[in-house]
DNA sequence: TCAACACTTCAAGGATTATTGAATAATGGA
DNA sequence: TCCATTATTCAATAATCCTTGAAGTGTTGA
């Protein structure tokens, strides 16, 4: 993921709205869901919607695609990790802090002990 | 890290000077950068990066203390941190594709084929 | 105390972004 | 074909954000 890539998704990120359907895709999974249920879940209007996943769709965050009559958002996984990998390594250096304290909060990898003085700050 | 910070730490990330800076700022590392240094860097006024600056130390992401004549500004690992846990885990939903891709991408944790079928999208 | 330095704050503008309601497009069933 | 459904696009307005230059605030050394 470049710059680019990385500031739209960071500014569609930004909006109440838009980072509400992004989890609101994100749990609905790979089927996705129809605009009208994500307008109606998230209580905004129909045009305004659309905006937004505009917005989102622009920054790859989500895509879509059209079944019958409703045009269905899928959440992009893939796009999603590229963001979370820009954050650590592109934008925080790979700064081990960061890396440890991720890795830490799901028990996984080395142990706390390990990462001795690079714990700065 | 609640929905309030994220929304303005991405925010602040949305813009290409602020990323700039926090780029920067992590580089630096713990003992930071004076204002005027950040500005010689980056190229813009003074004016322009204190606006920016305020924007980034108001959603946390860097701090700042007084030396002498400068102001010195320093990334917050911590947040930055936490804004990555956001992402993965409150954005996310800890999705198990978006956590093994970061995991993946530093050859630590577990092997590729143990993700099984749940990496769908 | 005064001047120079390093920054920030303020006010004004221009540029983007968000919201709303009306109009338009695509689809499927009677 | 005609109508209802589902959504998008458009135009206008409101709100927010960015940039600039001038004025103001601390700090240091002469």
């Amino acid at each position: 993921m470049d710059e680019r890539q990385a500031l739209a998704s960071f500014s569609a990120l930004s909006q109440e709205t838009r980072l509400g359907i992004v989890r609101t895709l994100v749990v609905a999974g790979p089927e996705g869901l129809a605009a009208g249920s994500i307008a109606e879940r998230m209580g905004v209007s129909p045009s305004n919607l659309s905006f937004h996943l505009k917005e989102l769709d622009h920054s790859g965050l989500i895509s879509q695609r059209r079944e019958s009559r409703s045009i269905v958002y899928t959440a992009s996984y893939n796009a999603l990790a590229e963001l979370v990998k820009f954050l650590m390594e592109d934008c925080c250096s790979g700064h081990p802090v960061i890396r440890a304290s991720v890795e830490r909060s799901d028990g996984c990898c080395a142990p706390q002990e390990a990462l001795g003085d690079a714990t700065f700050a």
